[in-house]
DNA sequence: TTGTAGGCGTTATCAG
DNA sequence: CTGATAACGCCTACAA
């Protein structure tokens, strides 16, 4: 550090023999630099380790050069791991990441953007679940913000989404492909509004629907708490509803391993009597017993795509929005061989 | 962003009627201001919603504001919530943190020491695993790093570490409180080398010897894997080991949790046949079935910590290095009732 | 106690 | 194609 720090553009320019433009120039591209002297300065560079200095040039550029990237628990591995992901993303295009907790409520959202404001961070990467709540007084007016998850149902805001009907659609189909026929589904939250439960709930009726199954509203399950004990019961719920159930689509693989848990409380073998599939991929999910087959977004796909959004809307604040699903594929693992 | 963004200092000058060295030095309280000036000064600021632009004071001082922190896998919950704490405590003293990964490898901590200095970060926490590698030619010279978790026995690094051996030892008595005599361990690793391993196997042993219990070489259990399946494998060993064990001491919480599967496998039931306590306290221990007891340390305490280690060392790279323990405590849950 | 001058390292601008 | 100059916003040093 003593001595990296200390090398600067115009040691190397000097060492080069060249102005420190000139460095400049190289280092970023800008205009043409004859090869003669191109050569001459990333020899300099290489032979003193110069590295450039982000404050200067942040200074100049009139921007911090850090991107909020705002999750509701970093301690839950799936946003430990998106953010893991955000990190390496950013860093590869010359930004770092602050890190913000809104504790998935509509209050932690609204702070997180505020925060992000007030510590004039370039822009901000919003895992919201409370999308609806994002109006004014809540400041997001000309402030670049990109929605990771959720979608705006406005079309206000660049979002990047799951595959949530889709993907649930494929799940839900994988089953029947094993020759499941009586499917449950567990989902959640308030299905009157339109947020990710509903879409996986669609998702799962479309596929019953396509495949010519009949959809029985009693093979619905609304998990008793978001929880690993909610979703335990919900499954000790399903072993005993008697229904002839012979798999179950779970909305997520936190809840899925859940309500296996649940199954095996009440003597219910997976995949022998139920087959089981989550959705996100989250990293138990590979190691749990049994493993967890479900649908896994394309993670560090959502996180570039992310990252490239939130760069290109602090460059042009007033371009329209655009939005992008993340790709997937189902993963199939023992929970439904 | 905009706005806030094009306000600067000579602007609250401007509207407090003083020169901007004046606001400067309400700021950071470096020298004494009269009442008067100091008020119009803050009145300034809050009305015109200046934010200090940490570009210009980064540049100025020569720093880069930012420290690394470097884990083996914040998609681990441990790690991902250490590093919340690290990130939250680290802002509320004006720095911002960047992440790196090191997958508990020696070259991992190499690198990433490398790739802090290459950043120019102005130092490193260091989750080391790999201590006894952290010699030339790694760059560890003139550098300020702090070691978060295991202790550099050669004591050539500022240090914050987990209270193993007291800990462990704490925990063995808390069986042995709840009447528990014949008490297994589970250790890892190398027991040749002073490893987390070794320091909190010998924590378990002083614990058995001050309490006038006779050890048992053979209720000495090593876990067969680091992953969830291996502790589970050794939870099943236990289950049949037939040594008339009525407590289980394991050297962390997620090999706690699978090896409780394991006992459970066997139809060995917690706490009721035997009782279990783990290390660390992590997020899904309070929810586990049963929910897991087990030693605590202060992890924001630790957090704060290596902050503060970090800074200090920062501003000054000569001073001799200096040790911490986190303060811990024992927490009762249904595993150890 | 307050203000002035200058420079931290980088880059936009414009002249050469 | 290259280089001199000025400026980004802040703070140390010194002067008033």
């Amino acid at each position: 550090m003593a001595k990296d720090g200390k090398i600067t553009m115009s040691d190397v320019a000097q060492l080069a023999g060249v102005s420190t433009m000139t460095v400049s120039n190289v280092i970023n591209e800008r205009v043409r630099v004859s090869e003669d002297a191109r050569e001459r300065v990333l020899a300099a560079i290489r032979e003193s380790g110069y590295q450039i200095n982000p404050s200067a040039r942040n200074l100049r550029a009139g921007r911090s050069g850090v991107i909020g990237l705002a999750v509701p628990q970093v301690g839950n591995t799936y946003f430990g791991m998106m953010a893991e992901l955000v990190i390496e993303e950013a860093r590869r295009r010359g930004y770092h990441v602050a890190i913000e907790q809104t504790g998935a409520l509509a209050a932690g959202e609204a702070a997180a953007i505020a925060q992000s404001r007030r510590l004039q961070l370039d822009g901000l990467i919003l895992s919201a679940v409370e999308v609806d709540s994002l109006v004014p007084p809540v400041p997001v007016q000309g402030y670049p913000i990109v929605l990771m998850g959720e979608q705006d149902p406005a079309g206000r805001f660049d979002h990047i989404t799951v595959p949530n009907e889709a993907g649930t659609a494929a799940a839900t189909e994988h089953l029947i492909d094993q020759g499941c026929q009586r499917i449950a589904v567990v989902t959640g939250g308030n299905l009157d509004r339109l947020t990710m439960f509903t879409r996986r709930y669609n998702g799962y009726r479309t596929a019953l629907e396509d495949r010519g199954l009949a959809t029985d509203p009693r093979l619905r399950f609304m998990v008793d708490a978001l929880s690993r004990e909610g979703a335990r019961s919900t499954g000790r719920r399903i072993a005993e509803a008697g229904l002839g159930i012979d798999g179950v689509v779970v909305f997520n693989d936190t809840v899925a391993m859940g309500v296996m848990r649940g199954l095996r409380d009440r003597g219910v073998s997976v995949p022998g009597d139920m087959r089981v599939i989550g959705f996100d991929d989250v990293p138990e999910s590979a190691s749990f017993i049994p493993s967890l087959s479900t649908v896994h977004p394309d993670h560090r796909w959502k996180a570039a795509k992310a990252v490239d959004l939130i760069i290109s809307r602090i460059a042009d604040p007033s371009s329209p929005p655009r939005q992008y699903t993340v790709p997937f594929e189902i993963v199939r693992r023992e929970s439904t061989a």
